[in-house]
RNA sequence: GCCCAGGUAGCUCAGUUGGUAGAGCAGCGGACUGAAAAUCCGCGUGUCGGUGGUUCGAAUCCGCCCCUGGGCA
């Protein structure tokens, strides 16, 4: 049946689709988008880079074709998205997917973004761009001791919940304390958590077998070395010379590649590496859906057909309600 | 066929003079409030090749068998 006849009732109504890298989250977007006339909005916060289409395993020209795609390859690889900026850019997005009469579908595996976009975050001033320079230069230079040192000075409390090893906490703790003179957790607690996504939402998240996801995960990478541009994605990149720092050179396989291109690996050994890494990944994004998206309507299926038997009256349903 | 060297965790290996075993890597579990594909925390997961014997007690000593390398034929 042309299920594009079904009147979409809930106008304010929202999909949330999550799920680890290579679950096939992005086909079943389009399939979702086409059938219920939908907005896909990125939800990955390597995607959102351009420059790695397909390291990133971004959806292909085809997907991008077949159903409106926002928040892809928008920003440039030397720009960084924090969760916050991603939140305001997917409100946007998902208000004129609802101005125009269409469903807004937010698809990707960052689990923070999830968090931020349906729960809030706290409203902390913005950091200066100096401030955090200073910081991360003295990170690399003196190590962690010295900023857990220094945290512990400002924040005493934030420094005993954070481990030394933690860099990235680390210095967002001791940046904030500097800047605002409140402790972070002053902050969490008692500071507005800032615009969210309103209206129903119809959370789905995909959670496919152990074994099956990281077989899927070793052939993608194997492909994109092989049939993809993968290497050249990075070979540009790294001509480019940029902040080895900066979130889109921390894309998984980035480094690895860099180096193989710059003669330190042999090109089996970082793809073996890749793999791991790219597991361990999947792995974390795991325990983020089975633990922290508990609203969610979980399917383990393996193949697009199934998902859409699955998923599609449920869906129905919520947008008839 | 004979002679060596080995068979211990998923892999590579350690294991004192006999006291039911431990490292690295892999793996698994967890956390996650502004760079999150980031960053961190926790956890040995075992028919010690098999079998019989010696012994209070065997990964460890002895016999036989199986398997894998290497050598000699």
């Amino acid at each position: 049946m042309d299920t594009k006849v079904i009147p979409i009732i809930r106008q304010e109504g929202c999909l949330l689709l999550a799920g680890p890298t290579a679950s096939g989250k992005s086909a079943l977007a389009v399939a979702i988008a086409q059938e219920f006339d939908g907005v896909i909005i990125n939800a990955d916060s390597m995607q959102i880079y351009s420059g790695l289409h397909v390291l990133t395993a971004r959806p292909s020209p085809e997907e991008e074709a077949a159903a409106p795609h926002r928040l892809y390859g928008i920003l440039a690889p030397e720009d960084y998205c924090t969760a916050a900026r991603w939140r305001d850019m997917a409100l946007t997005e998902v208000e004129s997917a609802r101005n125009a009469g269409k469903l807004p579908i937010v698809v990707g595996g960052t689990g923070l973004y999830f968090d931020i976009l349906t729960k809030g975050i706290a409203e902390v001033p913005k950091i200066s761009e100096d401030l955090r320079a200073r910081l991360r230069d003295k990170q690399q230079l003196e190590g962690n001791a010295v900023i857990h040192a220094m945290l512990r000075e400002k924040d005493p409390a934030m420094a005993e919940t954070l481990n030394e090893g933690d860099t990235q906490r680390l210095l967002r703790a001791l940046e904030v304390v500097e800047e605002t003179g409140i402790p972070l957790g002053d902050w969490h607690r008692k500071a507005p958590n800032g615009p969210i996504l309103e209206g129903a939402r119809l959370w789905l998240a995909l959670t496919p077998e152990r074994q099956w996801l990281y077989d899927r995960c070793d052939r993608r990478l194997d492909w994109m070395i092989e049939f993809g541009s993968a290497l050249d994605e990075v070979r540009e990149l790294r001509n480019r010379r940029l902040d080895s720092t900066l979130p889109a050179l921390k894309a998984l396989g980035v480094p690895e590649l860099i180096q193989f291109i710059d003669g330190e690996m042999e090109l089996e050994a970082a793809v073996n590496r890749i793999k791991m890494l790219t597991r361990r990944y999947s792995k974390r994004q795991l325990t983020w859906v089975r633990n922290k998206m508990c609203e969610a309507k979980l399917s383990s299926a393996q193949d697009l057909e199934s998902l859409k038997v699955e998923f599609f009256p449920f869906i129905r349903r919520f947008l008839l309600t």
